[in-house]
DNA sequence: CTCCAGGGGTTCC
DNA sequence: GGAACCCATGGA
């Protein structure tokens, strides 16, 4: 069991549950999941947050992808002195914590996240992992890497019942594996130069390769766009992002969107056909 | 049965 | 460039 008894204000039902991953489940005992074949009991007790099924050496590990080293108080304090607008924001739900995650996994869930709601976002990603990931003790399943969901075919995907979606995951299952979308350039890259990288992959537009950038390589300046966050945008904050989120605008946005999806109630097109 | 889900590619102008 | 259309699923 890991403990780590200064968790800085976070709260996992904020954290794990406003849409950037799709790997923890609730359990009445605490969120149950699994990172890079690490799979673990997460609660908080008071200001402590505790990993039950994690071994000690995976300390830093853990640290790392709840981004416990980043000073979340002091950050969110200065959104709050530069924005009341954002003050509200942060205000809704400030345990959010942006999470590190792996690379590979936040690509492709972001990839099946397109036109797409939670729930079914999360059964895509179990049936993924089951079809092609390492399998743990306990009948439970690492995310694949690129070169196991590479050698997947078109018919085994097709158990998947992604969709179109089926076809872009191997797409980038095969530019990952080739080296022509590398992660640690991409971490490396200026921003629009990294966006650009990602988007050579088929079915990966702005809004995946920004995702991708913020939730799987923590360059936290990515800010995700899309129709749904633009008409927030415009609505909460018509001269833009706040200039106290510089550097941060991806955190920000973290807030902003829980904010808005609470407080404003009229949903918006993405996109979709008429007939 | 209809509408929708924090898109992206293609095809028009 | 931008607007309209297509894409496949399944939950509400």
């Amino acid at each position: 069991m890991l403990r780590f008894e200064d968790a800085r204000g976070l709260e996992l039902d904020a954290a794990l549950d406003c849409g950037q991953c799709f790997r923890w489940a609730r359990t009445p005992a605490g969120w149950r999941g699994i990172v890079e074949g690490r799979a673990v009991l997460a609660r908080t007790e008071g200001t402590a947050l505790v990993l039950e099924g994690a071994p000690e050496q995976d300390r830093a590990f853990w640290a790392n992808y709840f981004a416990l080293d980043l000073d979340y108080p002091t950050l969110l304090g200065r959104f709050c002195g530069g924005s009341k607008r954002l003050a509200a924001c942060v205000q809704e739900a400030p345990g959010i914590r942006v999470l590190r995650q792996p690379f590979f996994e936040a690509l492709c869930t972001f990839i099946l996240s397109q036109n797409n709601n939670i729930p079914r976002i999360r059964g895509l990603v179990e049936r993924l992992c089951a079809l092609c990931g390492d399998e743990l003790e306990s009948g439970q399943y690492a995310f694949p890497t690129p070169q196991q969901l590479a050698a997947c075919t078109p018919g085994q995907l097709a158990g998947l019942r992604a969709g179109w979606r089926a076809d872009y995951l191997l797409c980038a299952a095969r530019a990952v594996e080739a080296g022509q979308v590398d992660p640690v350039r991409l971490a490396a890259l200026p921003l629009d130069e990294a966006r650009a990288e990602l988007m050579t992959i088929r079915g990966v537009g702005p809004k995946v390769a920004d995702c991708t950038l913020l939730y799987g390589l923590g360059r936290w300046e990515a800010f995700p766009m899309d129709v749904w966050m633009k008409r927030a945008m415009e609505r909460l904050f018509p001269r833009g992002v706040p200039r106290c989120c510089r550097g941060h605008q991806g955190i920000a946005q973290q807030f902003i969107f829980a904010y808005a999806r609470r407080n404003l109630p009229a949903g918006g097109k993405t996109g979709k056909t008429k007939r």
